[in-house]
DNA sequence: CTTGACCTTACAGTGACGGGAACCTTTATA
DNA sequence: TATAAAGGTTCCCGTCACTGTAAGGTCAAG
């Protein structure tokens, strides 16, 4: 399998597989004329690249996943932390977000947003006092 | 006052505020001694960016709020469509950190996280099927 | 034989900084 | 007064996970 048939399977970029070829997470074999041919096991470990990346899981965490994986004496726990340890940091991200989320909700509820310079947004930019730390 | 003053006062790094110097965010004059000198006008500006940056607002969009600031003639529709935009952006992010939440948090779940090499979370990523487009 | 669709490598750029080297100036201390 | 520490400066590289682009090699169809 050429690479763009690979993209359409494991719906990545043909550059995004070279990529993954050039950090080491696939080690694909090159047909005689260069070209990067792609076995069956190329092809899942691509999907289930694709797939961890569509959870958040980082590179190197899709690495260590990759690893464990293939590794068939692992041991559920170490895949557990990985995917708790990212959990809690999408849950940390998403808290942060929300907090955004209210402030920008109220500040743009309370701009008219007509023709006139008066600006709640703003005067709340210029002026917001700083949290104690 | 020098940069690490300034820093203190807006909560930014010294590297940032020289970042946002070279970006030309502001103009900060200098001493003598070739050191930043910042008036209050700069700290205001600075203060005005970290706040704008910590509700997420990119480098781009602080900039064109920065113009509004400065413009006494604008409209505050024009501040309240790039929060407004922002905000919008920000609920498709944590739309999209839910659902990998859901996900994750369903594999967490039924994975048992012990000595045993059986892993629904690896079986998941390996098998999980494409939802048609 | 040419056209166009593939494939290849190599290099630059992204956003918003952070790290660190190498060097200069000011301030505090022995 | 000598020196050390604490500030300041520029410059360049690294981050993360790719994407864009240029310049070129290969292959199937007409």
């Amino acid at each position: 399998m050429n690479i763009s048939d690979v993209g359409k399977a494991a719906d990545l970029s043909a550059k995004t597989i070279r990529y993954y070829e050039e950090i080491g997470l696939i080690q694909p074999l090159r047909s005689v004329n260069g070209y990067r041919s792609f076995t069956d096991s190329d092809v899942q470990k691509l999907q289930f690249l694709a797939r961890a990346r569509a959870l958040g899981f980082s590179i190197d965490h899709c690495r260590s996943l990759l690893a464990l994986w293939a590794d068939h004496s692992r041991a559920s726990s170490d895949v557990r932390r990985i995917a708790h340890d990212h959990l809690a940091e999408i849950e940390n991200k998403i808290a942060a977000l929300k907090s955004m989320q209210n402030t920008l909700t109220n500040l743009v509820e309370s701009c008219a947003g007509d023709d006139r310079p008066d600006c709640p947004i703003l005067l709340d930019l210029a002026t917001q006092k700083k949290v104690k730390p």
